[in-house]
Formats: structure tokens, sequence, C-alpha cells
RNA sequence: GGCCCCGUGGCGGAACGGCAGACGCAGCGGACUUAAAAUCCGCAGCCCUUCACCGGGCGUGUGGGUUCAAGUCCCACCGGGGCCACCA
């Protein structure tokens, strides 16, 4: 217990303190349950205020951890309160939520290890977590309040995975589109469509072939891919949540791993995720970090020649042009007919067999003559495959990833494409790297004429292969490879030079291929001087003269590039890529290509604790989605819980057997897809914890809608203009869960589901808590309570004496500096920790915890208290007269504080708080208390200001002012501007720019009439010693510069 | 290694390019008290000068620059923090 719940109770029985501040916020607390004052109504509902604005204030909500709150999660909720309450105050409607963010990888750990089922801590933790936040007095509407495991709830995130499952971005419109529309093309054209190599006409295609194509447009589909497997957590990972090679929650090693997966296309939605950041107002770090995780480069995309030998030569190409006349009317005619025809001019005039896909969009006539060339590679057999490439803005990732398809399905171990961002030196390109894991480098292994030591090959890739990536990151100082004993043909210089491989490259980026221009960056020059590779420079780099023992890869002018067909010499780097992208381009081995870093969002996790897939497996191994009608797929309530231990993933739902195998009927299949009495599988990944926080902000629109996700007047109410008001949570999450939950939204737009294409209009990160540590000489550091302050301010260590440095660290438990809020609250009430919290510093600082601080903000409200209450009688108290520069002040106040608060100022809002405080206090010395303080009308004033920040002594106050209903819905004062001015102000006068003198002028003096009484005073006069000044500035309202 | 942010009293921090250090903590002096606590009043960046008043100089990590005027803008460096980290 601190001082401060001493008290002198026979002589002011009515003080402010610990005590009576914690019996007077639990007595308030309950009357606003009880009169529901927090209860927002929704439009259409009684009570709904339609004449008002909105505002929806948004915390990140809580993920329910066993050890309850710490001193750093009330730090934003603290600030959206106080926001919230003085936008009531200023007549808004405020939308102000709190719920669970409950399904997840820590829950379930923590049920391993205890024995006890999820679902029971879960539940525990959230009453804890609840409780002690409603012990703040936060202005929660709790009526709409949730959590992610709620079946109610995630019936609803099964409902928009399954809108994903059902939808394609369709190119053309570039955006989210049903998949019924493509099916109902494909069907139409009876279109030619390939699957894993196998061409077949749609009418004839297998339903499991059929899934297989579609699959590859779906937004969530099914996909083979490399995946993060961390064994020790027993799951896959997203990329976001692997981190140094580690996984994100744990810190445990991650290996690579291919395996088939559920996935979001979030890759479709890269260009919009990145332009769509100049629409929000989010700090500045942010954007960049989404901006850098998108990672956005602009290159070319480039086909090499792949050689078994030095000397041989490589298969010519057939190049094709198409008239534009044909073009124009292919991209016309979205039927099919005239891509039909053009196959038929192909096959009769060309004798090929050719394919051609639009994957172009009509942007404008003058685009077509630019966008597209008609690409066409003989085979061995005489089948060819034609690409219609269009232009390289949008429409990339759908195009790239055909073109892809084709280029390694047809044509294995002849081609090598490579993307770069500096084609501009394709003319220094000596060789040639893969990844371990590319396919040519498997090719390479089995070929018996094989120029290089093929065990030497494979061992290298089965060590790259199976070491973690920490591993790889660790030995990354060094850099190692082999050569593949295969070659490519460089189309500019028409040499051969050999491909290598090594673990530098990544699969996972890019084609997993790179040509290597050791003269222009550091990675391959790096490469080259380790195995001998000749080095040729390209580009004069002036800033980085050439001197062959380092890379210059800064932009210059071209040398040494030149061909019969083109030349870059003495072209600046900038026109040198256009150039040489053009005769790529026109030589049909290459184009120009955007690529980004962005990968799609592995979405299933081998854990029980999480949502389950609304989809079931039938016997001939499709995916096969359950009605809408029959959500939510509830999770079985499974004893045994455990992990399976394995090399592979193995999800534990699997045990549930009895739920796993059962019928199509059953499940909710439609009777259209599959007869009920079919035996089905269910699926048994579930989703992982972001799932649930991508959409939770339009479920508390309106929670307890059960026959939509979110009531579309209600989110149109919430949500319109730019979606959330003010979002406020930790910058820990400023990739993750904030780019996740706007692809989900982006979706869920392009659909029709809500109204704004971004979720988010204000974001604002508040900063960490720290406390203090001590540190050794050594910068070991020592825990709290093992130091002492000595009587000079100076820190030693108990034990041994030594001198010891105060510093700021995290807070944790082996520093013995964890802050429990529930302590702070009885020592001193939660309006004091509110108001301290608030006060330590900017919100979006991280600052470090001083207990020692908190009594101040304390004494800040016995002062306030003592200001309205007369402690001897509890009655309120009253000045005779208002006083009028106490008036003045107090307008000045009332602007300065709501100004403060708009800006989320809150450390100044309230020292503009105290400092009206301390002008206004009577000394308790005074006898007459009538003399000072604030007459009737300014101190109810003056409480409504303090509202917003400390609402429970401010409801009292207010109470005891006379008034019978709360606080919180009193309007928020005004003031006059014309308050704002004295009638005289104090001007510094500077002479040569250093503050000499002051003088008195009237506010609406002239700068002539300032220059005047400045120029007249005695004190200048001296100082200036009786030479005039040759310049005088006078900066109306500021301050005085002679300058002599 | 790259990009970004931040360096202000003993501590947390204020400061539209215009009086540096508001406000709070800790500290010092005083009032009240038998006393202490609490409360109230006052003092408080550093240095020089002075018995004192007065007065003067130096001060926002370091060094330069722009400007009548720089904590604030520009360049370089030092220190701390964050993000990314072989992304071709």
């Amino acid at each position: 217990m601190s001082d401060a719940t001493t008290t002198t109770a026979t002589e002011t029985p009515h003080r402010y303190t610990a005590t009576s501040a914690g019996e007077l916020e639990l007595r308030w607390q309950k009357v606003w349950e009880c009169d529901g004052t927090y209860h927002q109504p929704n439009p259409g509902e009684p009570g709904f205020d339609a004449s008002r604005p909105k505002y929806y204030a948004l915390d990140m909500f809580p993920y329910p951890s066993g050890a309850g709150l710490h001193v750093g999660h009330p730090e934003g909720y603290i600030a959206t309160d106080i926001m919230c309450r003085f936008k009531r105050m200023s007549g808004c409607n405020v939308l102000h939520p709190m719920g669970w963010d409950a399904f997840g990888l820590p829950a379930e750990q923590y049920a391993v290890q205890t024995g006890v089922h999820p679902a029971v801590t879960t539940k525990k933790a959230i009453d804890n977590f609840r409780r002690q936040l409603k012990r703040f007095g936060f202005s929660y509407d709790w009526s709409r309040e949730f959590a992610t495991i709620d079946p109610d709830y995630y019936r609803w995130t099964q409902w928009i995975w399954l809108q994903a499952y059902h939808a394609w971005f369709d190119p053309h419109v570039g955006k989210a589109q049903p998949i019924a529309g493509l099916v109902s093309r494909l069907e139409k054209n009876d279109a030619l469509v390939d699957v894993e190599g196998e061409r077949v006409r749609w009418s004839r295609a297998t339903p499991l072939q059929r899934q297989r194509y579609l699959d590859g447009f779906r937004l969530a589909y099914v996909g083979e891919q490399t995946v993060n497997w961390c064994p020790k957590l027993g799951t896959v990972l997203a990329n976001e949540e692997v981190i140094d090679g580690r996984s994100e929650r744990g810190g445990f090693p991650v290996l690579r791993l291919p395996l088939k997966q559920w996935m979001f296309r979030i890759t479709a939605y890269a260009e919009r995720l990145l332009d769509d950041l100049s629409m929000v107002d989010w700090p500045e770090s942010t954007r960049v970090m989404q901006t850098a995780w998108i990672g956005r480069s602009d290159g070319a995309e480039v086909r090499f020649e792949v050689l078994r030998s030095r000397e041989e030569k490589g298969v010519g190409h057939l190049r094709m042009r198409l008239r534009l006349a044909d073009l124009q009317l292919a991209l016309q005619d979205r039927t099919g007919e005239m891509l039909r025809r053009i196959e038929d001019r192909c096959r009769t005039t060309h004798g090929l067999e050719v394919q051609v896909s639009l994957a172009g969009t009509i942007l404008g006539s003058k685009q077509i003559g630019e966008i597209l060339t008609l690409q066409g590679r003989v085979r061995q057999h005489g089948a060819a495959v034609a690409v219609v490439d269009a232009d390289e803005h949008q429409r990339e990732v759908f195009r790239i990833s055909k073109l892809d398809k084709l280029l390694r399905d047809e044509h294995p171990g002849e081609t090598l494409v490579v993307f770069t961002t500096r084609p501009d030196t394709l003319f220094g390109a000596t060789y040639m790297v893969v990844a371990p894991e590319h396919p040519l480098v498997a090719r390479a292994t089995s070929d018996p004429a094989s120029e290089t030591d093929v065990d030497d090959l494979s061992a290298y890739v089965a060590i790259a292969r199976n070491r973690a990536d920490v591993d790889r990151m660790a030995e990354s100082k060094v850099k190692t490879g082999v050569f593949t004993g295969l070659y490519a043909k460089n189309p500019a210089t028409g040499e051969a030079i050999p491909i290598w491989t090594s673990d530098y490259v990544l699969m996972s980026y890019g084609t997993g291929a790179i040509m290597a221009v050791p003269a222009h960056d550091e990675r391959d020059f790096e490469f080259a001087k380790i195995f001998a590779l000749p080095i040729t420079q390209v580009v004069d780099v002036p800033d980085q003269p050439w001197t062959g023992d380092r890379a210059t890869s800064g932009e210059g002018v071209g040398i040494h590039s030149k061909n019969e067909e083109v030349s870059l010499d003495g072209l600046g780097t900038r026109e040198a890529m256009s150039v040489i992208t053009k005769w790529i381009e026109s030589k049909g081995i290459g184009r120009r290509r955007i690529n980004y870093r962005l990968r799609d969002w592995l979405f299933s996790r081998q854990r029980y604790w999480g949502e389950p897939f609304p989809v079931v497996y039938s016997d001939d191994g499709r995916h096969l989605p359950i009605a809408e009608r029959a959500l939510p797929v509830a999770l079985p309530e499974l004893v045994d819980y455990q992990p399976i231990v394995s090399d592979t993933p193995v999800p534990p739902l699997g045990k549930a057997s009895e739920w796993v195998h059962t019928t199509a009927g059953a499940a909710g299949v439609d009777a259209s897809i599959l007869p009920a009495d079919a035996l089905v599988r269910r699926e048994t990944n579930t989703m992982p914890g972001w799932a649930g926080s991508c959409w939770y902000f339009l479920r508390y629109c309106s929670p307890k809608d059960s026959s939509r996700f979110v009531n579309l007047e209600a989110e149109r109410y919430w949500m319109g203009g730019r979606g959330v008001d003010l979002y406020v949570g930790g910058s820990e999450h400023a990739v993750l869960h904030l780019l996740y939950a706007r692809f989900w939204h982006k979706l869920l737009f392009d659909l029709g589901h809500v109204s704004t294409q971004e979720p988010f209009g204000k974001l604002f990160h508040q900063g960490m808590i720290t406390s203090f540590a001590y540190q050794r000489v050594d910068k070991s550091l020592v825990a709290v309570d093992l130091v002492e302050e000595r009587a000079n301010g100076t820190f030693v260590e108990k034990e041994t004496g030594d001198a010891v440095t105060q510093v700021i660290a995290k807070m944790s438990k082996s520093l013995k500096n964890v802050v429990n809020p529930d302590d702070v609250i009885t020592d001193y009430g939660a309006d004091t920790f509110r108001l301290y919290e608030m006060y330590m510093g900017p919100l979006e600082q991280s600052k470090p915890w001083n207990t020692r601080d908190i009594v101040g903000s304390f004494r800040f409200l016995q002062r306030a208290w003592r200001l309205v209450i007369d402690e001897r009688t509890g009655e309120p108290l009253f000045a005779a007269a208002a006083d009028a520069t106490l008036e003045r002040l107090l307008h000045r106040t009332i602007h300065k504080v709501g100004e403060a608060i708009e800006r989320l100022s809150f450390n100044t809002a309230i020292a503009a708080l105290i400092e009206l405080t301390n002008a206004a206090t009577r000394p308790t010395t005074m006898t007459d208390l009538t003399l000072g303080g604030f007459d009737r009308n300014q101190s109810e004033r003056f409480v409504l200001l303090l509202a917003p920040f400390a609402p429970h002594i401010a409801e009292e106050l207010w109470h005891r002012l006379g008034h019978s209903t709360s606080v919180t819905s009193a309007a928020w004062p005004a003031h006059d501007p014309a308050m704002l001015v004295d009638d005289e102000i104090e001007l510094p006068v500077q002479i040569q720019g250093k503050v000499k003198a002051r003088v008195t002028v009237p506010a609406k003096a002239s700068a002539a009439e300032v220059e005047a009484i400045v120029l007249a005073d005695s004190d200048v006069q001296r100082l200036l010693g009786g030479k005039p000044p040759k310049k005088i500035i006078v900066v109306l309202g500021r301050m005085v510069n002679l300058v002599g």
C-alpha cells in the first residue's frame, strides 16, 4: 500500500483518496452498466439519432493469455477511450467495441503443456481479461462483445473463406469475380485447358482435371508449395510468420518442405495492396514496411537456351507476329470466336498447332499495338504453344503463372527463364545460377553425359535442401555452389555460359534462376571470384571507377554492349534498359516484367485450435465446398489434441475419425455436386490464428446478425466514408495482420459485400511501455531488486556495491520489472492509472514505466477534487464571482485540450489541464474559500474537460454539481476565439539574433507601431548605444529582431 | 550491409523556423504541525562576476552550412532503436 491510501479522515472526511477513488469508480461502473450508458444503437434501432455523424474507434482486440493484462495492454485502449468520450461529447454516434482473438497457437501449446482443454483455458483467460478491462472504466459497448471461437462468429469466417474459394481474380477488370463466370466461359468456348502438362478440351476433361485447372484461378486454392515446416510447433507457417529462419512464435527452426496446402492468392492483389496505401492515413513507417514486404521490382524476364555442351547450337526460335487487325478483333471479341479463327489460321498457313489465350485487356486501342506479341516455339514433334502476351500493367500475376507453366512444362531442359532488374547488363552475363531446388538441376544430375561430377552436384543439392533456413543464413558468409554441367546461350553475345547452382539463389523468388553479372552485382561478383568465373564490365559508373576488385552496381553508361542487332554503348542505364527490353521482346525471348516479393499466403495449419475449413474430399480426390446453409462446420470436441510427432505435418483433427469420415449429405455438400449418401472425408487442417482478426471489425457493426456476416445497413453506416475512423494497436502488426485484413477486405469489396476499398482509414501505433533496469560496466543487466539508489542519485548493486547505470529495458520476469495493472489500480484507482499512462509521453513513443511518477497524476486529481468540492462537507464549492483571468485561461484550455485530443497528443492535453488546475487552486491556508477557484459554470466546464481522461471522478463531480444525467452525454464546452488573445502582449526584442530586452505592446499593434514602441524603449536605446539598427524584423505577435 | 526513426536538465518529457527546458517526478528552502505525513507557497540548466541586487557568457550528441533568427531545415560523423536482410 502506498502513501496515497492514508487519509486524514478526522479533518477532511471528503478528500479524494485511493480508497474513495476505488469506491466511487466501482459505484459508477455499476451505474453505467445498469443504465447502458455506453450502449450505442445501430441505425433503425430505438434510440438511434441519425442526425449525428458516426465515429468508429477500434482497438486491436487482445489475445487473452493466462498471464492476464500487463500495463502495456491498456495504453492503446485508454487512448481510444479518451477519443471516444471526446467524440460522444462532441455530438457523434460512437462505435467502440471490444472482443477476443481466441483461436491460435499459444492457447493450444498452453493446453498441451497443462493438459487442460484449450476451450477451458481460453474461456478462463477471457473472463480474466474482461474483468481487468472493466476495472478501467472503458466506455465499450459490451453488448457487441464476441470471441473468434464462438461458432456464431467463425461460421462467418468460414463463409468468407468460401467466397474466396468461389472467386477468381479476373485480370480484365482487375478484381475478384465469381468463378462461375470463368467456368461458363470455358464451357462456351470449349476451351483447350492445360492440366499438369496435358492439354484437353473442357468438355472432355474429367471433373478432377477441371478442378485442378480451376485451382489455378481460385483465390482460395489448393496448391503444392515449398512450405515453411516447423517440426517443433508441429505445423506449417506463413512466410510472414518466419523471421530469420525461425518461427515468430517460439523461435524454433523452420524447414522447407513441398506440400499441398490451402493457399490464398494474395499475390493477385499485390498491385492494389501497394497502390491503395496512398488512400489511408497510416504511419509512414508502416506504409514503408508494407511496401517493402510487397516488394515490387521492375525489370525483364529473359529466356536463355540451355545447351548440353559449350559447342552445341541451340534450337532455333520461330517467331510470329499476327497482324494488328487480327489482334484488335481478338480483343474485342470476348466470346472466343476470333481466337479460334487465329488458331485455325496458324494451323492452315503455318502448319502449327497453336493455342491462343486471351490474357490482355482492353486498355484503349492505342495500346493494343504495343501490348501484344504472339510468340511461337517449335517443339521437335511439331507442336507449338503460343502465348498472347499483354502489357506489363496490372494483369501480371495471371499471365506470368501461365507463361511459367507453359515454358516449364512444354520445354523441359531446353530453356531457362530468369528475372532481372538490370536487363541493360545482359552483355555482361557470364554465367547463370539456379536454385538447388530448380527442376533443371534434377535433370542435370540424371544426365549420363554430364560434363560435371554428378555426385558432387547431387550431394550439394541434398545438403542445401535439407538445411534449415537458419543454418543456410548462418553459413551465408561464404558463397558455395556447384557447376551443373549445362550451358546457356547468352542471347546478346551468343556465347555459351556455364550454369551453376547455388543456395544464394532462392527458388521462391522470380523464376528461381538468375543471369549472373559479376561486374555489376556484389553477390555475383563474390561468387565469380570464388569460382574463377569471367567478369566483364558492361557499364561505366561515373562515381564508382572500375578497378576490377569490386562490383559497380550503380547506374551509368553502357560499354562493351553491342551485337549486329542492338547496341547499348553510350546509352544511360535507363535508356539502355528500355532499348534492350524492346530488343528482347522483338526476338521473342523475353519481355518487360514486374515481379513482387510477396508470395501467396499459406493458410493451412496442422493444429487443433482453429477454424475448420468448410471443405470435404470425395474419393476421387476432389475438394468439395460445404453449402452456406450448413455452416458452421463446428470444431469437434477432441479429447486428445496433442500434436502428432512426425517428420511431415499431420493434422491432429485426423484423430476425430467419426467426424472426418462422413457422407456428403451429413457434411452439407449440395446434392447437385455429390449424392447425399456418397462417402466423403473432411479437411483436417485448420485455419491460422490470423483468420478471425481479418474481419472482426466488420462483425462489431452487427454482432448478433444471424442472416449475414454483417448487416448491410450497419456496415454502410459504421464503415462508411473511410472505414474505421481510428485504429490503434502495436506496430508489431505492421505487415502480418494489417496486410491480411486489407486483402480480405478488398476481396469482400470486389464481391460487393462491403462498401470501402480499405478497412482502416486512420491507423496509429502506440509505443511500447518499457521499464528501467540496471547495467554493469560489462553491459550485463541486473534485476531491479538487486540494486539500490544512493542519496546522490546514483545506483549500486546491493551485493557488491559496484556502481551500475540505469537503462531502459523491456519488462521481463527475469529483470523483476514487470508491473501488474491490478496493483496500480488498488494503490491509486483507475482514473490515476489512465492519467499517468497517457501523461508519460507521446502515445507513439516507447516510454519507461516509472512507478514513482504515478503520484503526480494522483495529486493532480486530488487538487481537481478540492477545487470543486469542499472537503469538510463534500458539497460543491464556488467562487463568489467568476475570475476574469481564470475565465480567459479556461477558454484557452478548452481550445488546447480539444485540439490536442484530435492529434492524440494526450500528454500535452493533460499538462494543459494541470496548468489550469494549478492556476485555480486555492491555498489550503486560505480561510475564506469563496475567494479563489471557479464559479459554478466554470467548475462545470472544468469537469467536462476532465471527463474523457478521468471519467469516474468527473462523473462523481458532475453529479455533486447537481446533474442527474451522465457526464458521458454532456456537450463538450465551447470556447470563444476572442478569449484566446490578450489585450497586451510582451514581445522579446532580439539584437543580432539574441534576446536582450522585452517590450509590452498592444496585441493589435501594427508592425510600424511595434517598431516605434521598440525603438522608443529605454532599455533598447541603451543596448543600441545610439546606433540605429540597419534592419528591423517584426514578426507580429512573436518577436522583434534588430539587426545592426 | 541497406532503409527508416530518435539523441533536449538528475529522470519522463514541452516547444507553428521566432523567449529552450511548459507540465510531472525527484531535489532544495519556507509555511502549517509537538513531530512526521499530507497540503500550500517559493527556488531550481551550467559557468563567471557580486556580500547581495544587478550584470555577463555558454547551452538541445559532434562538426560544418542555410537564415535577420536553427532543438526545429540541409550535409557529414558519433551514439541508441526499429524494420528488412543473398529478393537478382
